[in-house]
DNA sequence: CGTGGAATTTACCAAGTGGTCAAAATTTAT
DNA sequence: ATAAATTTTGACCACTTGGTAAATTCCACG
């Protein structure tokens, strides 16, 4: 009956706990669950597989805990749309902040569009709670409508534009990159798409 | 020296070789070159794994195939976007075309995607040739901007965003249903989604 | 018919897979 | 320093994987 003491990680856990994370994110978000391997991520992050397998109970495990860490803070610029804000300029920032997302964390997004290629076998229940969250922003959004402030759209789609537009950048990056010329435009293609996408929805969504 | 006869293949040949393509595409669409198994091809297609090898080389053969027959149809509708026509429904058409195939060829569409997301792998050339077909059509919207039937935006980032909002349809399914309350709105949805797409960009592109 | 080529199956590999286990090495606490 | 706990490794294992070879069945044709 006597519970043990919590058991706090030594420092030596942590970092191979974080290595093996970083190594995994890298390695499933290039070739989903089924099409990697504990060797490649063994490999990635300089450790033996059966030493994975001390800190991980097994490749389902690591993999789930990528996709929670990453729902985690996935959402966070949608629950950040105020109802105070001016409608323009909140959906502005929300698609900004999701471009930055893009830009700065394409294995994530990545990962992301691998479960979902795959018909989101592992993650039903957070697809839930994405609905939940969205549907109250979807509410808000018609509210904005009814005051006029904003064309009349469907807005769970107009949120499904918005995620294609800007993740588009990291999921399909490989496509972007070979189609712009090499130089300016290919590097600041980031910078570019902020403005296009500005350009894009400030216009379509003029009321 | 003696060229034998064409050889032309027998029924038997056309249908077998048109079953494993097709088991293959749904096969490699949900998975992705690595993650799918030639065992899953053949109880798909309902032969054989040694007999899928006698019509094909191996895996990376039917992949390759299946990839050739799809960029074949795929640039279709880019390369039909006309100089002649009225700019905003030579684009408008040019989005309808691009949601059907979404709606009508979901596994063609994450077939790209998951080669897209792998860095392209097995495609670089048909990368290349894209981008020529591409930077022809960037021209010709160069030229509508300059008569001023266009809104002043990035050429490329336009394709950018209409090839990731339609094709979102098809390779995030699994998400735009489940946040999509089931009944009309979720059954309607490329209906509903074709509406949506025409204001965002009539509006957007608009002078 | 029957026979020669086409189609299919059976029985196999060798390499790669996720995972286990006990022993060895190392770190930590005393 | 040394015992205890933690970490790492090497040797494995059962199963899956892409692919092969030879034997067998099927089938169109004279």
């Amino acid at each position: 009956m006597t519970s043990k003491p919590p058991k706090r990680s030594t420092r030596i856990q942590q970092r191979n706990r974080d290595l093996i994370m970083e190594a995994a994110l890298e390695v499933f978000s290039l070739y989903g669950f089924r099409g990697s391997t504990l060797d490649q991520i063994a490999e990635r992050s300089g450790l033996s597989k059966p030493n994975l397998l001390y800190y991980f109970k097994g490749k389902e495990e690591i993999h789930r805990l990528l996709i929670d860490r990453l729902l985690e803070t996935w959402l966070d610029p949608l629950r950040e749309i105020s109802a105070e804000g001016e409608p323009a300029s909140e959906i502005r920032k929300y698609i900004n902040r999701k471009l930055e997302m893009a830009r700065d964390y394409p294995r994530e997004s990545r990962l992301f569009a691998n479960e979902m290629l795959q018909g989101a076998p592992h993650i039903q229940e957070e697809l839930y709670d994405l609905k939940v969250l969205l549907d109250e922003k979807v509410v808000l959004v018609r509210n904005w409508i009814k005051a006029g402030k904003l064309a009349d759209i469907d807005p769970y789609h107009l949120f499904f534009s918005i995620w294609a537009t800007t993740q588009h950048y990291a999921d399909f990056d490989a496509q972007v990159q070979a189609v712009l010329d090499e130089g300016p435009a290919r590097e600041h293609r980031f910078e570019t798409a902020a403005q296009f996408l500005d350009k894009l929805f400030t216009g379509g969504l003029a009321p």
